[in-house]
DNA sequence: GCGCCCTTTGAACAACGTTCAAAACATATC
DNA sequence: GATATGTTTTGAACGTTGTTCAAAGGGCGC
């Protein structure tokens, strides 16, 4: 179908198919950014960019093809933002809550966008996407490598892994929906610091200075 | 505005107001229990009950409104679900872990409906529902009061509450979109029980054979 | 009976996602 | 250069949505 350049092929404007991608996904993303998922329309989408909607049909896909683009851009992203967090030559645990700050920061600094990757679920019959299971995949496996030290069973470290991430996902999902700040007013970056030193070394090392070890 | 029976009102129907909203509730309620949010449309909410759509406009007010009466009715039923899963005779700590099971058993039976609670996002501008707020503090109210025990300080115990209670929304939430399913088999209550566990007692305290109190 | 007020509704409006079929263009072949 | 081929682009249309307007319908006090 989208076969590029063989026989009468050719871009009319000034994009070919890999920029119209591209400028799609980020007009698209700064759509979301501005207004959230409410402001992803169709047709607006197509006139930001100058298009008609019927060229992102086909170039694309419908609106959930859209998203999920975005969505796969966002992923990227994140995972670039926590590896490049890690500092080699910090502590286990100086790594982990480095992690968890970054985590947070991305979303700070992101909301809308962030939430898109939840907020957009696709339709309960198809199984999975597969680059969605292999991106998250990937920024588990640096959270796997950090804990590493710290928790050496495979299986308990799994399933750390994922009650963390889980935990920082609300952590995150209720702070940029305001829903934190009725509980504490307290940073969520603060609460995740108190949650994974908690989880990690327990309640009892809550101030430091008794054991320097 | 909507003042009920002074001078020449009265339903023509067999429903008065209280039951027409109650009525328009519950009907959203089950549509959104079938088929999620996208499954809750104006024109079909107003034929399941057998009115007109504008009916339901001048009883209740448009699609968010209807959206936060049933979000209202949630928070009642889950705050109901915890109250009556805390046993007065277990100790602290085994009632937290009834309290963590009795959040992730609600959703789990209720995922549809549960979700609208965080899907259906309000204007940004708006401040907040006082409802909503206040529906919220009963339930956290009771999660500090289970932890009082175990965390006597109370802005420690408020923030673990707020940690605590984001850490099971996330898990819940990763859950329901069978996103968690990606990153371990185990189920969300076994996480929850896990991060709890790990949380109050710390990692050290695994197996709870070694001492006993 | 009349008049008031609330309830209920049919019709209409604007916007949406999406699809159809035709126009516009770039390239390959003659 | 002319023609055919296949892709890109688009204008117009369809069906549906949330919401509003103005009118119809009906209970209650006078």
């Amino acid at each position: 179908m989208a076969r590029a350049g063989k026989r009468g092929t050719g871009p009319r404007g000034e994009h070919n198919r890999d920029e119209f991608l591209a400028l799609v996904t980020k007009a698209a993303e700064n759509l979301v950014r501005q207004e959230g998922l409410r402001g992803l329309g169709m047709r607006r989408l197509a006139s930001t960019i100058g298009y008609a909607p019927n060229s992102i049909y086909n170039a694309v896909g419908d609106l959930d093809a859209v998203m999920m683009r975005v969505n796969a851009r966002t992923l990227a992203r994140l995972h670039a933002a926590l590896e490049s967090a890690v500092l080699p030559d910090a502590t286990p645990h100086d790594r982990a809550l480095a992690l968890a700050d970054a985590y947070l920061g991305f979303v700070a600094a992101d909301p809308q966008v962030w939430s898109l990757v939840f907020e957009h679920q696709i339709a309960p019959d198809s199984p999975f996407p597969d680059w969605y299971a292999e991106a998250l995949g990937q920024t588990t496996d640096l959270v796997a490598r950090v804990l590493a030290p710290m928790i050496p069973d495979p299986d308990e470290r799994r399933q750390a892994v994922a009650a963390l991430w889980a935990a920082l996902h609300g952590l995150a999902s209720l702070a940029t929906s305001r829903k934190l700040l009725v509980l504490t007013p307290e940073s969520p970056r603060d609460l995740a610091r108190l949650l994974v030193r908690r989880f990690l070394e327990g309640p009892d090392r809550g101030r430091p200075e008794i054991e320097s070890a």
